[in-house]
RNA sequence: GGCGGCAUAGCCAAGUGGUAAGGCAGAGGUCUGCAAAACCUCCACCCCCGGUUCAAAUCCGGGUGCCGCCUCCA
């Protein structure tokens, strides 16, 4: 089954054809730096790294530009809070933002292009805009005519008409109509300015893409992706830029992923619920919350609770057992041990082709819209699937099992690490402060009880270790622990 | 006011007309010194009312209730 897409431009899925055989070209909105990053950016930023992963697994080359737009009135206005220029306060976030997200193990785009960057091909293709009569300067300004622009709307799915009569557009006397965006801001005191033919000035915030999408991807690509709030002005107002500059084609497939809300409410500084990544870090394993973001369908509202995060690391913990199983088991039972044309070799064979279950059904859940929440499905079946067969003591085919999840784990961006690294992982905040020695000492302990049969010592110490966050698990091959985080 | 989306078990969440995935919680069981982990079993007339169809959670119409965008926002 090939994959289909949901395109917001036609609100219909789609199978998805790259222009170019085996290539994928993809551009996403990235964030505004002015601000920490918080858990609505991780989303955004998590889906699409899923979608690069899942197309880099199909074989697909991806060419991913995600931007930095560090030229703005929010940066500005921080800047003037601070009193420092405005380029220290841009990098200052932008670095931020790139530590947030090597913690949650988003893979760096092949390129993260800067507005300052790319003063040049801005300015170039607002005079092409102007010279193709599209653009008009008023009062130092240049501003994109819509009306000049017949399918103005398409991508939104918005009348002019009906715009021009909502309540809400702004008065701005230089503009010949209310909906006309600005393509170059003239200069005004304290802000930072670059020259260019209109007299010195910045750009307005949506020419930033087009120039830049054009400059990495060139006029007609695959796939622009950003969050659903951005199909509005910005997503259509690059339509309307791109396209009138080029006479091409913009984009084949816009994707937009849905927001974060915080206990059912809307994350906003307003109502004290801004949660940055930084804070959640500081609580939750980098996998668990990316098993949180993406265990509903990106497109879907999620709503972040404290019950779904303690659901997500549960869930995260149960793979990593798994996996510890896994490896314990091939470790006693090697795969040259394998009996011919036993149960092990067997399985050993259909992954190689790559013909698995769980790869036929995983790869199957993420061709239908990349819905990663039906693709965890797969997984979780699996699992079941391999901890019955190691309840029974068939160890053959670990290895490859083993193998096989942490390959399909790896496209969701979980099961990367060691399993007892996770297991035993302990977050900045919270938990009680103890060593791996200290643990080490009271089974030592407890052990010693044990053997004497003083269950009541051994279990006085285990109950111990609990209220210390440390889960103590006796088995055959010995006592195993982990922290409850 | 305009445009769009969503309503599936206590909670979260898939579901592409053919008789409801998966997870959490809960109940019972196996295993265990006891636990834990793991496994097995159980747990939904899919918001309401019409319609199309042999057949609808899925399509159409009408309600009701939430949410988003239209202004900076991932």
């Amino acid at each position: 089954m090939p994959l289909v897409i949901y395109n917001t431009r036609t609100r219909r899925k789609e199978p998805f054809q790259p222009l170019e055989p085996g290539v994928v070209r993809l551009y996403v909105c990235g964030i505004t730096a002015y601000d920490a990053c918080h858990v609505g950016h991780a989303r955004s930023a998590v889906v699409f790294d899923l979608i690069v992963r899942y197309f880099c697994w199909q074989g697909y080359r991806v060419r991913y530009v995600r931007n930095f737009t560090d030229v703005d009135d929010k940066i500005i206005l921080r800047s003037r809070a601070e009193n420092v220029p405005s380029s220290v306060i841009a990098e200052r976030y932008i670095q931020e933002y790139r530590e947030d997200m090597a913690a949650l193990g988003v893979l760096t785009p092949e390129h993260e292009p800067t507005v300052s960057g790319h003063m040049r091909d801005i300015i170039a293709m607002i005079e092409v805009l102007l010279k193709k009569g599209y653009a008009y300067q008023a009062n130092g300004d240049v501003y994109f005519s819509v009306e000049k622009f017949p399918r103005y709307g398409e991508l939104s799915g918005r009348q002019l008409d009906e715009m021009l009569s909502g309540a809400r557009v702004e008065a701005n006397e230089a503009k010949a109509n209310p909906l006309d965006f600005a393509l170059w801001k003239g200069a005004k005191p304290g802000e930072p300015t670059w020259e260019s033919p209109w007299g010195a000035g910045r750009p307005g915030w949506h020419i930033e893409c087009s120039a830049m999408s054009h400059a990495y991807l060139g006029a007609h690509f695959d796939i622009h992706g950003g969050g659903k709030d951005l199909l509005f002005p910005h997503h259509e107002n690059e339509v309307a830029q791109s396209q009138a500059a080029s006479g091409q084609p913009f984009v084949n497939f816009w994707v937009h992923n849905g927001f974060v809300n915080i206990q059912h409410e809307k994350m906003s500084k307003s109502l004290g619920n801004f949660l940055t990544v930084r804070s959640l870090l500081e609580r939750y394993h980098p996998e668990v919350i990316r098993l949180f973001l993406i265990s509903t369908h990106y497109r879907s509202p999620v709503d972040y609770t404290e019950e779904a995060m303690a659901t997500a690391k549960k869930n995260l913990d149960y793979f990593y057992t798994l996996l510890q199983r896994l490896d314990a088991a091939a470790a006693a039972a090697p795969a040259a041990s394998t009996a011919p044309g036993g149960a092990g070799e067997r399985q050993a064979a259909a992954g190689e082709e790559g013909e698995s279950v769980l790869r036929r059904k995983f790869g199957g859940a993420m061709d239908n819209d990349f819905n990663s929440a039906a693709a965890l499905a797969a997984l979780f079946e699996a699992s079941t699937t391999l901890n019955a067969r190691l309840d029974r003591g068939e160890l053959e085919g670990s290895a490859a099992a083993a193998a096989e999840l942490r390959e399909v784990g790896g496209v969701l961006g979980i099961m990367q690490r060691q399993p007892l690294e996770y297991l035993r992982w302990q977050p900045a905040l919270g938990g009680a402060r103890v060593t791996e020695e200290w643990v080490a000492a009271q089974l030592e302990r407890r052990n010693a009880a044990r053997r004497a049969r003083d269950y009541a010592e051994a279990d006085r110490i285990r109950d111990e270790l609990q209220a210390r966050g440390i889960i103590v698990e006796d088995s055959k091959d010995g006592t195993q622990w982990r922290r409850s985080g």
